[in-house]
Order: structure tokens, then sequence, then C-alpha cells
DNA sequence: TTGATTTTGTTCAATTTTCAACATATTGGG
DNA sequence: CCCAATATGTTGAAAATTGAACAAAATCAA
């Protein structure tokens, strides 16, 4: 239950990340990410047995340390805490020139995916347990709001974080509030609408 | 002959150095610093005697750093190199969150004197191979120099680089052209208005 | 001042990393 | 296609780092 990474890993990580910024992922040497990382190449094959091992190993770990940052004790709740959200907003600030090559790296959308899928744990869970409309089916909500948190933080990543967490926050928190409202007192309107 | 810091070493001196910005030199523990750089206790005692041999070997090692970025061959040009120069801007603007802490750092003037010094040898022998006014006291001229430049770039640092390296190369170029071109040219006029 | 707590500096066994060498595989230019 | 250069993956011995324990010194609050 380590909340650090180990030191070497880090680094070798760190190297590799950075590698992915500047080229594709198959032009890639582990020559290349050991000499980046100040590490002998003999240690980055003690850590992982090959490239792919490498960047399935770097993608699950920054992926929980995400994780970690929106949910400490894999606390899940109903209302999205905006305290949680907050935290989450300003990790991803600290770690910016990480997760903005991981999210949105060349040919490497396996973090983008498996981002999104974390991403609709949490939605799923928050949808259940809210009391929306039966009318609205809850696959496509689930669809919807994952892609779109998703997005947005990418968006947001990739433009170098034109703005605080906090306001993020806010905007994220009046959306899924308007959504509920709109979804629960006026959900036949939208059915309505749909149709005409 | 290794033109980088082996990695621990490296880390411990990072760590030390932003542990200065944050605090006096007394203040500072091996334990906090052993902390901060994500190595054992122990570690830091394998590399260095104990704290102050850790002070000594981090000026040293970061003044022999800037110093190869100013003269890479122990060259010592009569014409200050806009190329060197330059290069030495560049240098420092790329580890300002080092040096700055380094050339200020809330009590520990050593770093700062031992690079006056370093300078001053590097003006001593720009002055020697000029042929200036003999009426000038070439101690002064160097005094005067060393501590131009050194506060010159101190002030660069502290105030977070507030133009470019090559601004700052251009008007250092400036001064000394024009300090030499007066001083040659219309010595006596100095003379003159000194003593009026 | 006293006593509890933290820091210091040292030791040594266990672990991790490095280094050099090796055979093999892959790549890219002529 | 061929060949030279580079990259890969493995090995074992050497070197560096860690972790834990220890006694002594320094710090600090009561």
């Amino acid at each position: 239950m380590d909340r650090r990474i180990a030191k070497t890993r880090q680094s070798i990580f760190e190297a590799f990340i950075e590698l992915m910024g500047e080229k594709s992922f198959e032009k890639i040497t582990i020559n290349e990410i050991a000499e980046r990382a100040n590490v002998n190449r003999g240690t980055v094959y003690l850590h992982f047995t090959d490239k792919y091992n490498l960047l399935d190993q770097c993608i699950e770990t920054y992926l929980h340390l995400l994780e970690e940052s929106c949910m400490p004790d894999g606390a899940l709740n109903r209302v999205p805490s905006k305290k949680l959200l907050l935290s989450t907003f300003e990790f991803l600030e600290q770690n910016a020139t990480i997760y903005s090559v991981l999210i949105s790296g060349q040919g490497v959308p396996v973090f983008r995916n498996r981002m999104m899928e974390m991403t609709k744990q949490g939605v799923e869970q928050y949808i259940k347990e809210s009391d929306l409309n039966p009318g609205v089916n809850e696959e496509v909500m689930v669809q919807f709001l994952s892609v779109g948190i998703t997005g947005l933080l990418e968006w947001w990543m990739v433009h170098s974080m034109p703005c605080k967490p906090e306001e993020m926050v806010d905007q994220v928190l009046l959306l899924l509030a308007s959504l509920e409202r709109g979804l629960t007192v006026q959900g036949s309107h939208l059915f309505i609408n749909r149709n005409s």
C-alpha cells in the first residue's frame, strides 16, 4: 500500500513519458529510456520484461494514482464531493506534464480508454443511486457523462489548464446539478422534444 | 571528469537547496534532507561527513558547473565571447531554482562570495590583457567589474529573469564595450571629472 | 534543571543497482 | 540484398543503497 512510486521505477516512468511526448511509442528504445532516466539498462529489465510491459505498468500506475486522488479510500459517493473533485483537479494540475502526455499521447489511446473505464465506474455508481427519470436509458446516460467528464479533463490539460481547479470544479458541479434537475423534473419534456 | 552529478548526490543536493530556500541552514536537519531526497539517512553520511561538509560540497559542485558553462575547456578569452556569455545566462535560466537560492539564500553568503571570487579571476584576466589607461587602478577596476557582473546576475535571477538571456548578454556586452572605450580614449576626462 | 523527544553518527546484513560481457535480433543505408 | 551499426535480453560479480539497531548528543518544553 505504498502511496509513492519506488524511486527507480519513477525515474524510468518519467523518462518514458517524457519520450512519449517527443516521439511515437515504437520509435522509443530501452536504451533511450535508461539513458534519460539515469539508470543502467539492466535495471530497466530488472523492473520490466520489455517495452510493452513498461507501458502497461506505467499506465496502471498513474491511473491508480489518479484514482486515489478521486477516491482516497475507495469511497464511492452518491453526490460527487466538492472536496474530492477539487483534489483531483489539483492533483492533475500538479502532474500536468505527465498526465497531459498520457491522456493524449501520440498513438497510445490505451491510457485514455482505461481512464474512461475508470470514470465510468464512478459514474455508474452515481447514476444508480440517483433517482433519475426511468425513461432515460441508463447505459446512454453513463456513456454520455463518462465521455463528457473525461473529455473535459483532457481539454483542460492539453490547453495548459486555462482556468483554476476551483473554477473547473464549480463548472462540473453546475453541469451535473443542472442535468440532474433537468432529467428528474422535466424528464418528459426531454422526450417530447426528442420525438418532435 | 564527469560532467554530471551522480544521481544520489544530486538528489541530496537538490533537497538541501530546496530546504535552504525555506529555512535557515542551522534549522535544517539531516533527517529532513534524507527524507526530502528520498534517500536513506545513512546514504547521506556515505557521501558527506556532516551538514557542513554537505554545504561545502554543494557550493563547490554548483560553482564548478557554473564555471563550466562560462569556460567549457578552461578557455580564458580576452574578449568575452558572446557565445559563451549567452550559454552562461541560458544555463542559469535553466537552473534558476537552484542558483537563485544559492546566490541569495538566507544566511549563506558563502556561495555568493565564492562566485564573486570566480568572476574576479575571469575579470582579472580580461583586464590584464586589455590595454586600458594606466591611470586607472587595476585593483579598483577588477573589483568594480566583478561586483557589477555578479550583482547583475543575482538581480536577474532573484527577479525571476525579467528578460531573455539574449537581451542580458547584449546589455552586458554593451556595458563592457562602453566602459572600455571610455577608459582608453577618454581616460583623462574621467580623471578630470573625478577631481572637479 | 529534568526528562522526554529528536537528531546524530556508526555499524552490518540484506537488498538493489551497476557494470561488463555475451549472443542474438533488428534496423537502416548503400 | 548485405553489412555495419544499433538494440535486445541475460548473466554473475562488484558496488551502492537500504533498513534496523545502537549509543551519544542536542533540543525543547515543563
